[in-house]
DNA sequence: CATATTACCTGACTAAAGTCCGCTAAAATA
DNA sequence: TATTTTAGCGGACTTTAGTCAGGTAATATG
């Protein structure tokens, strides 16, 4: 490389913190300042708990009752007791206040727009190093949780799943996940589990369970977006799904692969599954269990 | 894509958000506030112009005119007027500034470089994908340079072209460049020229042109970074090293390329070089001409 | 049940950033 | 040469952000 990667990284910083700053001075266009904005945004419609606020963008408790005084005066919130805890307070957008907040997402909004414009053809891969950037940034922020099989995430993370399966294993040709998924039930509790893998709400892994017997599960649909991977992602939702399979009383779980998926296979075997007898056909062609 | 890419952007953008204002708050540990620390880092030890600094960070001229005070009372830097044009000032660091400045390059430097410490493996796709991005949006800003051709930053871009040609030219090695550049005298004034494009002090471009006799010169080693194609840069280079033997009085260029650097072709196809008889061998084997 | 803790609020205060205006001196222009 | 414009300076002022202490009501804890 023709300069050292940390001054790279600098230019990449200098270039960015000019484009932010820009992005900011865009926000004060409506007459409020920039803390005020930034609160504003945190506040949904169904109500946001001040604590919550207070906690992201790391405010001093005082200054955050002020702004929120401030809004409340200006008829874009409205604040209302916890009931579960009295003490706590719940914010919650007025329509007046929902409009205000459709505006500044429309700032971004086109803001994003003309700035992606200006990749021209090379957009999908300044999408694609975007991604694997804020990815490395938001490494420690990654939330694995439940999700439902067949919500619009789920079928995007399946969809990336078989997308990639049918570019490593030659000659594979997975077809489409009809809608509705007709295999959803059986990854959906009680009968099985759906886990999905966020960085700010981004989809960027799942993986799947099902029971194959009372005390049988099968793994399947283990996915990891590619700008995730290489920071352990795969290791913690396997890790994850099989605690999940102990508490449900499974002793052993069992997962079909293929010998050309070698990164997934290097983690299965790292990580106690042995090779056993074949219980599906192609495309897979290694069969691997472990005991809980 | 599982999430429209505008999304992506935007998520892209609180990443990033969030570490620049991780940066800005370092910043603060050497007990001076932000806006100064910024203007510090601006000032060269050579001199800089007052105006340059005020357009860069956009400031007041009356709050600028403050922090240089504040700064100079501090012994950090020095002002003086113009010669050129005594209304003008021009800040320069002290030898205290200098150490100064160096305090603030080593907080930044040693931040970059845990960052990029954090992207492990992936650490070169990390660095091209912030290549692609910072080059994205310094756009506008790129310029373009005569520069030494035995320089570092031109050898720099050289070693880049050769190693692009090795990869797209098949059974093709160049060798290494020696050191010092044998070559150099033909592409330095008066006899040649060499053009170095730059995006915030990174080359991503050059192109040469050196004497075949009085009136006919050849263009030589047009080289774009990979992060910095589908800009019109490779144009842009071409046409000023184009006007340049002009300038010289030359009638008549000259060059010869390879069938395979397709993307080059097109670009000389589309301004006006046609096909002439060969002038060189392998592994160029197409040659092209331009009347000036 | 007494006491401690927590969540939020209010008011007083400070630091930093930014705006506005008038001034001077130099340069550009008519 | 008279004028207008430009670059920078400094003072008065406002806005924004942030800190801190004290207070109230609700909840948690021993």
């Amino acid at each position: 490389m023709p300069l050292d990667p940390i001054a790279r990284l600098r230019r990449f910083n200098r270039a960015v913190t000019r484009e932010v700053g820009a992005l900011d001075t865009s926000f004060l266009g409506r007459g409020r300042p920039l803390g005020m904005a930034r609160v504003l945004q945190l506040v949904r419609p169904e109500g946001t708990d001040v604590a919550r606020i207070r906690d992201r963008l790391d405010l001093d408790s005082g200054l955050l009752s002020r702004f929120l005084r401030s809004l409340e005066s200006e008829g874009l919130i409205q604040t209302e007791t916890d009931p579960a805890d009295r003490r706590r307070r719940i914010a919650r957008l007025t329509p007046k206040g929902q409009t205000e907040m459709a505006a500044y997402e429309a700032i971004g909004f086109d803001r994003a727009k003309r700035l992606l414009a200006r990749a021209g053809s090379r957009t999908d891969e300044v999408v694609a190093a975007m991604d694997l950037i804020a990815t490395l940034l938001n490494r420690d922020q990654v939330e694995i949780r439940p999700a439902d099989p067949d919500t619009a995430e789920a079928r995007a993370c399946l969809t990336a799943y078989f997308t990639e399966l049918a570019q490593r294993i030659p000659g594979l040709d997975m077809g489409k996940l009809p809608v509705p998924d007709p295999e959803a039930a059986s990854y959906r509790p009680p009968h099985g589990r759906f886990l999905i893998a966020w960085s700010d709400d981004l989809p960027i892994g799942c993986v799947s369970l099902r029971p194959l017997d009372p005390e049988t599960a099968e793994v399947k649909r283990l996915w990891v977006a590619d700008h995730a991977r290489s920071q352990g992602l795969a290791r913690r939702l396997m890790q994850m799904i099989e605690g999940m399979a102990r508490d449900m009383g499974m002793t052993t779980l069992k997962l079909d692969t293929n010998s050309a998926l070698t990164d997934a296979l290097a983690l299965y075997r790292a990580t106690g599954w042995r090779q056993t007898e074949p219980y599906t056909g192609p495309p897979a062609d290694i069969w691997l269990t472990k005991a809980l």
